[in-house]
DNA sequence: CCGAGGAGTTACAACTTATAACGAAAGCGA
DNA sequence: TCGCTTTCGTTATAAGTTGTAACTCCTCGG
């Protein structure tokens, strides 16, 4: 099954590259520094040809904010049976594996654009992860691990943005010190 | 004293014009949509004339950044004598004001640029007012003046960047829970 | 084998930031 | 008041961006 052309498994190769091209630029230059010309001179290729594959430099950068949301989701999802404060260093990890990956799906948004709507599926994902992982802990665990969320974004989003550097204090000791504070 | 020339004091206030355009433009865009043509449009001239203000766009990014911080900075320093519950609301009030005046400060960094080296004393004092406000609640202060900073940052940011719409959970509610949990 | 369609190319339009060179106006000292 | 100098805003231009249009050429499928 899956009869797949050459001409498909060739598309579907190379729409692969230009992403990871384009996750290299994001990670030095961040998402306002991500360049269709710069991508396709990299590949060898002109500018216009990428647009055989993305429609307009938005839809690219749609596309790595699902794939974004979605290794969010496999992330925790390949956590095995872990508590909360495990599912919280899980969350860390990948956070830290590339800070401007986490920026794209909780970083600042753009007042008009509109993230795609799967991805608030795959972000529930997550928080029914998170929820399940504090269904021990007491009543209400929707709102436990909504404000669990809260706070490791707080801290994991401030030691990404580099608000700690200089300020004498261990980032992970503080991220385990707010893992703490959760059950 | 103070002597001003009417040509220093036509500068500086082209200057605020100008600066006043930008942050219309990046409430509405974003700080990647700021944009010195339309700006200059904006102001009845062209271009190139904003260059006798701002050697560059990333200059008049910078010095917004700065103003940002300094604006924070004054409405922590114009809260009264409040503790920490309601300093933790002016600090929302703040942010709600105008989001992306908040992420222009604590939002995604832009991986090359750094921030101008005195914003870093201007947080310092926001902190300082944190760590007081904080004083009489337990050991370590500074300890728990960062982490009550963390939390209000994880809540906050997550509302304004519109992570609890559609959620069915009051925002006011879920950052009131976290100011109780600081106390 | 040959036609249709897709991939990549150049050319172009409309934007952006930024520099250079010029004109005009305004301020300041004599 | 006169004139010099500074500064402001202009146009022209360079080099970059996204995105469209038209054309070529190659490859795949019948």
């Amino acid at each position: 099954m899956t009869s797949t052309t050459p001409r498909e498994r060739y598309r579907t190769q190379v729409k692969a590259e230009i992403k990871a091209k384009a996750w290299e630029q994001i990670a030095v230059s961040g998402a306002p520094g991500l360049s269709l010309n710069a991508i396709a001179k990299q590949l060898g290729m002109t500018g216009p040809a990428l647009y055989r594959y993305f429609s307009s430099r938005d839809e690219l950068l749609t596309e790595l904010i699902r794939d974004a949301y979605g290794s969010f989701s496999a992330a925790v999802a390949a956590a095995g049976e872990v508590d909360l404060a495990g599912l919280a260093r899980v969350v860390r990890e990948w956070a830290l594996a590339d800070p401007q990956r986490y920026f794209l799906t909780y970083g600042t948004p753009v007042p008009g654009y509109q993230a795609p709507e799967d991805t608030r599926a795959t972000a529930q994902q997550v928080m029914d992860r998170l929820v399940a992982a504090c269904a021990g802990l007491g009543p209400d665990p929707e709102m436990r691990a909504v404000r669990a969320w809260t706070r490791l974004h707080g801290v994991l989003s401030l030691e990404l943005a580099g608000h700690f550097s200089g300020m004498d204090l261990d980032p992970s000791e503080l991220f385990e010190a707010e893992v703490r504070s959760l059950s």
